[in-house]
DNA sequence: CTACCATTCAAACGATCGTTTGATTGCCGG
DNA sequence: CCGGCAATCAAACGATCGTTTGAATGGTAG
């Protein structure tokens, strides 16, 4: 069960725990009961603060996105001023603000679950929030990787692109079956994650 | 709204209404009187038939699992008969099946689909009922696949094979942004993105 | 102190959930 | 022709869902 953090303010006890939640249940498998249970708040507080809980859903994402949006966009741009840049970079660039937030805060973790699971839902609604709420990051990206890939047609790029997102959702969302040992931090456990994904995903996008 | 089968069983039309349902909406998004009303069924034909939501969720797995599991290990098979056998041919072995599924049946490519929610789903007792009846036929793979890898010590090897599972789930389930164009039939569809995948991953797995 | 306003609260709303019941159907062996 | 049995059916069960209501609370500005 998530900790309800008593010294935060109702409105962000809920969105942290429901972060916690959605990733553990989904969105359809977590009730507010459940959420405003866990964040010891008031049930009625949930449509008080946002409304419905699809404004809750969507409030979420719009508390994380934005900021791995500008940490991602600020990477990619520190990343573009350096000439010697190489692929590893550009996917660095995508990558390590997904990891550094997943340390910072204490359900940034549940997070990366979270997207990866809205990916899963084909819901038309959840999906065109997310086209508009992180489709230039992607582009700007897909440019930038065009730009190092010269021997890819635009087709080919975008079918390769498409596999990394989804490895990459896939390993950081910690679905597959590879279990953190005990002997290893969370910290350093992302890290490695990160470490093989970036030299994998490289690998499969220099690919003749 | 999926078709119910007129000339099928009740049994049957509701395990394949059940199986587009469930990857449409997830298992618990989609509802036993959404799935019963599509079949044109009585909504007490899935307890009669199968016991509860869960047992039907169950019986959805079993159903194509057996099937698929059977083809992989055959094509495993034959790969490792032929000395001269590589990597794109043990990968051959693990997505062509699961490409052919897909075209038999009318349900088999949203299969595919409940497979990758399944993995999304981070409850125990489903994924506990996928390992029993999946995780045998995942470690031949691996063992096929470490054969053929000798540089990779095995800690190695299990996370690029994490990697590899990730990003095939994620792209034979459309998860990605990635449209079939209207001028392509969903069979070419398909055989472009096994294509793709298996000489992007290919190459992930080379990776020195 | 009082009046206000944002917030919290218990309670209830109607809808829908998975499941169960008991009657009804229709086929099939004797 | 009839008894039995698997299958289907309408109806209802209690539980839980998201949401709404109206009263209680508590701090703050006038």
């Amino acid at each position: 069960m998530p900790a309800a953090q008593p010294n935060f303010s109702t409105r962000e006890r809920i969105l942290g725990v429901a972060e916690t939640l959605f990733a553990r249940h989904g969105f359809a498998g977590a009730s507010l009961r459940q959420v405003t249970a866990a964040a010891k708040v008031n049930l009625a507080a949930v449509n008080y603060h946002f409304g419905s809980k699809e404004s809750l859903i969507e409030e979420v994402f719009r508390r994380r996105l934005d900021e791995l949006n500008r940490h991602r966009l600020a990477a990619l741009a520190a990343v573009q001023a350096n000439p010697a840049r190489v692929l590893e970079d550009v996917l660095g660039a995508f990558v390590s603000p997904a990891l550094e937030q997943s340390m910072d805060s204490a359900g940034g973790a549940a997070f990366v679950r979270v997207l990866a699971r809205a990916y899963a839902e084909h819901d038309e609604r959840l999906r065109r929030f997310l086209s508009d709420n992180y489709g230039h990051v992607l582009r700007e990206f897909a440019a930038a990787f065009a730009r190092l890939l010269p021997h890819l047609d635009k087709e080919e790029l975008y079918w390769r692109l498409d596999i990394v997102a989804g490895a990459l959702t896939y390993a950081m969302a910690d679905f597959g079956m590879i279990k953190r040992k005990n002997d290893v931090s969370e910290r350093s456990h992302r890290e490695q994650t990160a470490q093989h994904l970036i030299r994998f995903a490289a690998a499969g996008l220099r690919a003749p």
